[in-house]
DNA sequence: ATGAAAGCGCTAACAC
DNA sequence: GTGTTAGCGCTTTCAT
């Protein structure tokens, strides 16, 4: 043990209850492994024996010998620059999700977080035989990294976008539509300068902003730079944004965030600038957490099947790890129509 | 394209770097833990050839060879009858601050659902060598099962409330002070008949009936048994006992929720049978999640340490394992006044 | 400075 | 049916 001398006695194991049961190691194995080949009554009493003194299986000497293991690694990659934790409330949700679905199918998850900007270090679990397969949560600037471990046949499966050349298996939500969806919903209200809001580097937000545009020339309007603002996911750094974007006189009447949370600091930034929401300012934002429906106002949002993520997510990885193939998914995503961005304004 | 045959490419051993090196196994060994012992040359030669062939030592047969093992058990109860997952915020964010704890620590996080009726089922992961020790979230009704283990002397760590006869260590909230200072502020802002929601049969919960009740008899008021209203964390089961309560036609003109997402559905409920928040109704929340700041109305609430916890907890159970005293912890919390329960009303 | 060999706790031939 | 034995991939005496 790593720790732990203090009041610990020394772990029971198989030895100790061979001892007890007066048979051999293997009878022990085989009894607590439900073989058939052991007598009912010695079975029973060995089991019963184990139940008695807590005597578990020691799973890391099981693996070993099995050259099997049933654990997945899920990497929650962190900004390490703004030393930022765990929090958006979205990662938060899929990682619920994800546990759901391994738990659900018998594996065990490891929680693992790694610099952003070396995403690819988490093959390192892979490697060290620690995780059989990885779970990624976002591209974020590293879709050639990723590249690099699918190459390697590390199996992974990544929450994200597709994109082209990808030679992982990603799955995310649909990101060309739901940027399309959430911008032309602004445009049928009535909005005409859009301000986007999101970084680009990230696939899954440049792939909404390729829907933006896209419905921005559907409707016959060219796409004005300077109206798409690449915040960062850090809150207080995209409310800094905010604010200097609604002091510098810039028109706009609406606005496509990335984030609920991003949304939520735009109505403030918008408010503190003297300007209401919807009326002066329709506020669209992305993913449909809880928060959007409880918000002033409840928010119009794009919302993500986060409880499809997890299995979906899952079930590509274990395709993989079968051999099999496991083509990226795009799940649908949709709008929710609430109002700080109805369709009709008063 | 998703790469990824099958488990084909067998997995890189010491052995492999051996044979590739020219030398034995005990050096290649010696020289990736960075032993003196090895010529320096040597010692370089072969880490290059590691790191250029991703390999890894497996830490499987590491951790057995070495009796040692680095992982640390995070379980996260859920409702077996509900079939509930993870979802509300509280345990999601809780998750994050451990996540962040243990990375810092140096320990890998295994995230483990139980059934929140056998508590005490977790302690397989201990007694299977898989973790060494449990941070358990949530005593849930069962005190017993989880003095039962530390009776065991399972290394566990519980975050809830602090009860009499405990032989384990928990460290959470000041849950007395919490609803003490909740209910104080709404008898401050001349609130009289408070309805307080959650269900006692939780430690935490109990603890924070306890201190509302303390508040009301400091105040010289009667705790009313019938405000007392036991609904379950579940949102939709604890909305119908809201409705319900808004139409048995019983007054009351203020509430204290147990949780931030409680509180949102008893601002629905209230306005729902016509009344305001908090004109006629002042409604308190607990936790102080991001929810909280903006909902409408942005909510009074309780804010609990989120990112203290995960590093309380951690440490305690470190301390645990080293042999170390291990006292239950409270840790400060406090009230964030908004809207929903302005000290002065309009 | 390096190699041979024993063994961590377990399972699975292969005996009997 | 049950015991004996040989490893799973690694570290570490103990030799050299």
């Amino acid at each position: 043990m790593s720790g732990g001398r203090g009041a610990e006695a020394k772990r029971l194991q198989m030895a100790d209850i061979a001892r007890l049961a007066g048979v051999s190691v293997s009878t022990v194995s085989r009894a607590l492994n439900g073989s058939k080949l052991v007598n009912d009554e010695t079975r029973d009493r060995i089991g019963q024996l184990a139940r008695s003194l807590n005597y578990s299986i020691n799973l890391g000497a099981q693996n070993l010998r099995l050259q099997k293991n049933q654990t997945i690694a899920v990497v929650v990659p962190y900004d390490a620059q703004s030393r930022q934790h765990i929090s958006d409330p979205f990662f938060l949700s899929i990682v619920g999700s994800i546990a759901d679905a391994l738990t659900d199918r018998g594996y065990d998850m490891l929680l693992s977080r790694v610099d952003a900007e070396h995403l690819d270090s988490a093959a390192q679990l892979f490697d060290s035989g620690r995780a059989i397969g990885l779970v990624i949560i976002g591209q974020w600037r590293h879709h050639d990294q990723l590249n690099g471990l699918a190459a390697r046949k590390v199996p992974l499966v990544v929450w994200g976008g597709q994109l082209p050349q990808q030679l992982y298996c990603s799955v995310g939500g649909d990101n060309v539509a739901g940027g399309a969806m959430a911008t032309g919903h602004l445009l049928a209200a009535g909005r005409q300068r859009i301000v986007f809001l999101g970084d680009a580097q990230l696939p899954e937000v440049a792939l909404r902003l390729q829907g933006y545009r896209q419905a921005l020339r559907d409707a016959g309007l060219q796409p004005d730079p300077r109206l798409e603002l690449p915040v960062p996911f850090e809150i207080v750094a995209a409310r800094e944004a905010l604010d200097r974007l609604c002091a510098n006189g810039l028109p706009f009447d609406g606005v496509l965030a990335c984030s609920d949370l991003l949304a939520l600091q735009a109505v403030q930034a918008v408010r503190a600038s003297g300007r209401q929401v919807p009326r002066d300012v329709a506020v669209v934002g992305y993913d449909d957490m809880p928060v959007a429906t409880y918000s002033d106002p409840p928010l119009t949002t794009v919302h993500q099947p986060v409880g499809l993520a997890g299995a979906e997510l899952v079930d590509a990885l274990l395709a993989l790890l079968r051999g099999d193939l496991a083509p990226p998914r795009t799940l649908p995503v949709r709008l929710m129509v609430r109002d700080s961005a109805p369709l009709h304004s008063a």
